[in-house]
DNA sequence: AGCGTTCTGTACTGACCACTACAGAACCGC
DNA sequence: GCGGTTCTGTAGTGGTCAGTACAGAACGCT
């Protein structure tokens, strides 16, 4: 009961969304927020509390879409596969125009720990596939690897980069788990 | 002639290159810069003029530094050469707790131009160093993947690994140009 | 219709932002 | 010592920041 809301709050969050994963989350103003999102700053405040809790809502949303390359990855039955399967799906989305360039979790300073979750994932699920010894120890290091090479894609990207460009990047490190992670990698 | 300023210059620039290194530029302020250097905001602002160009200036002068890591590369006689000598000076300088952790041009979303800059830099020293017709078309990408794991390295950094899982990354990235670069590229 | 509840728009809070006007201090050449 | 020049410290400028107090509007329930 009571006076109903004016807005779709999903809408609303998806919107706020786009607006940090574009900027970034110090350069992304509550004013920008309520202008962008068509609401006052009080219902905002209302309907997500306040800017850093919006922040991790929108995170979240994020992370849950199915977009998700390291999602793609955990799909991957082999080294190869799982690696194979993020790059691809990367290059595909953090150029596409269908939204923000980049990966918004790659991108922004504040989400280490997600990063670092992301990445626990993918060393996970190498780990599960892995046909030898070898090949589990050096998990975490392709992970990281993986990892590493998404951030600079993402970055890659933002800074312009097409598909093409970011797929040429990809297929060559594919190349290195392909010659280098069976063999001793430390 | 005239009153002589009560500060080294030089000792100021650096001190706001190593602020803006560790926080970036939007979330560095004036008053941050004017606390960390003991000087006011008028002195400042005689020396280095506004914001931007005290921001451009620190970045002149990251970029002068000998600890480079495009110009490590750039000392480089053969492709492997090339991107071996990059990796190791950036798992060394991106770890290194003399400075703040990782690149500033690696990891300031308004640097895009000095990233390709840099990028440019090293497809040109791998065209010159190619052996063959193909290692000379595939530069722009080995570069591009060079820089790719540059920023991702960076960003690995900043979240707090250490010199050796970088070095660890580093080394793996190595086996890709190896592999797969001297073969078609896209 | 009237009440309780919840939302909305206006207008504001103190804090911080980049930047600067102004007055006095510290130097030079004379 | 004196004038000209350049720097420094104080104290501000208008603007934007995140967040909110308050009054009225829009609903369901009785």
């Amino acid at each position: 009961m009571g006076r109903p809301r004016t807005f779709d709050r999903d809408a609303a969050l998806d919107k706020a969304l786009r607006l940090f994963w574009e900027r970034g989350y110090e350069q992304t103003s509550i004013s920008d927020l309520t202008q962008e999102l068509g609401i006052g700053a009080p219902s905002l405040y209302a309907a997500f509390g306040d800017k850093r809790t919006l922040f991790e809502e929108a995170v979240a949303r994020y992370e849950a879409s199915p977009r998700s390359v390291t999602a793609a990855g955990l799909a991957g039955t082999s080294r190869r596969d799982v690696l194979r399967a993020m790059f691809e799906r990367a290059a595909q989305e953090y150029a596409s125009n269908e939204h923000p360039r980049g990966c918004l979790v790659n991108s922004a300073p504040e989400l280490a720990a997600n990063r670092a979750h992301n990445r626990m994932l993918t060393a996970n699920r190498l780990g599960q596939v892995a046909e030898d010894a070898e090949s589990r120890d050096a998990a975490e290091t392709v992970a990281a690897f993986a990892h590493v090479m998404l951030v600079g894609l993402s970055s890659y990207a933002r800074d312009g980069a097409d598909e093409q460009q970011l797929r040429r990047v990809a297929e060559l490190a594919l190349h290195a788990v392909e010659a280098g992670a069976g063999a001793k990698a430390g």
